[in-house]
DNA sequence: CCAAAAGTGTTGAAATTACACCCATGT
DNA sequence: ACATGGGTGTAATTTCAACACTTTTGG
């Protein structure tokens, strides 16, 4: 089944990875979590996981998991860190590696979502969840909040087409603070990675607002650059 | 020798970590890198690493391995990411969780660093590593670049007691750049973590430059309070 | 007395913050 | 006509970058 092993008088483990998957919907930032149809801890709530197989990458692994409960391909994700306390989990010696993804929340199949019993939880109402799931958790709230200062990550999160003020409230989700619509506006189109359209989202005012474009090809230039996009 | 396998219908990996070890001396910026003694790749260059045992974290081991070479404790270290690639050991499916560590090039052990056949290599001069290191080295010394932008981690590489010359020597190797003397004290001593002492080193100049050392008491309060170390 | 490194202030430019009103339109 | 959210500019402040000379002292 594997090629010769040759590292056979050392320890072998289990390896895992488990996806804290980020949504924006309504103005809220959310989680997809899952809750345990079987015993043991029927009920209980956890991330969306799996054990990493050996013909697979861990990346692979997530993706494989990240497709089959939202239908997704092609998703932001990032490796957060490696869960590897030696009792963190009572079935065996088990690391998981944290991978966090981003998803647009308009694109995801509700059907497959509900049919593995998965739910959004908002943020600020989420119950426990097993094992160090909390902590991961915790971690990639953390991370995202550092990273959205230094890349627009925030755009994974909306819809191909978005507004400013929808950006902006996005923004002030992840870092749970006002901010001021002109100063964010000046500084969000300084960047010069914005295409404005023609089109106009009037569901949230009679004025209605301008979509927005997110431009991937001047982003990759201005990376390649080193420009800091710190909002 | 382990209690029960609930997961026995699942694969099983060997985990690894390996240690990317910063050093700094004499105003250049070096990795300790270890040269295999035996067969397979007799005389290869590799980084510092060691399978993950079933009772101990990867950060135990991680440790141990960097005591047993350095004869150092409380390092500082780190996470970095895994490199889980399936093909990337050609010896059997094998993760590796890479992790970096900055050490005081004057406290280690220098005869157990001769006796494992471990070297001080200037980054400049770094020769190719095994397997995916030179990969690890690279995403290392960026990650040491981006996080000594948000916290002060380069006092981990200096004596206790360090000169602000000594400091911006460091900063300039970090980021390869001459930086302007009297701006980086104005900055450096503005966080206000810095406790100048009486004495002088001496060794470099008639003049002497004073002393100082780190406030950890006073950091970890600005670091409570969500204080922005860039310099 | 002089070479060599340590130490020190000021000024202009740029970025950031604070702040308040008009616009467009569906009802 | 009015209520609602969208959109805009300016001035004050802070931060950053550029720049050159004096001090100390061992040899």
């Amino acid at each position: 089944m594997w090629k010769e092993d040759k590292y056979g008088m050392h320890d072998k483990m289990y390896v895992a990875t488990d996806c804290i998957i980020f949504g924006f919907d309504d103005g809220i930032l959310k989680l997809l979590v899952f809750k345990r149809r079987i015993a043991p801890q029927e009920g209980a709530l956890s991330l969306i996981g799996s054990f990493v197989k050996l013909d697979e990458s861990v990346t692979e692994a997530a993706n494989r998991v990240l497709e089959e409960i939202t239908g997704l391909q092609n998703v932001f994700m990032e490796e957060l860190k490696t869960y590897n306390a030696v009792e963190r989990d009572d079935g065996y010696r088990c690391i998981s590696i944290g991978q966090y993804a981003l998803i647009r929340i308009d694109e995801y199949d509700k059907n497959l979502v509900e049919k593995h019993n998965a739910i959004w939880y908002p943020f600020d109402e989420l119950p426990a969840l097993v094992l160090d799931h909390d902590q991961m958790v915790k971690d990639a709230l953390a991370r995202l909040r550092r990273k959205a200062r230094y890349q627009p990550i925030g755009f994974e999160l909306l819809p191909e087409k978005f507004t400013l003020p929808q950006l902006q409230i996005l923004y002030e989700a992840i870092y749970q603070k006002k901010m001021d619509s002109r100063n964010f506006r000046k500084k969000v189109l300084s960047f010069g990675v914005l295409i404005k359209l023609e089109e106009k989202d009037k569901s949230t005012s009679k004025k209605g607002a301008f979509y927005y474009k997110f431009n991937h090809e001047k982003y990759q230039e201005l990376i390649a650059k080193g420009i800091n996009f710190e909002v």
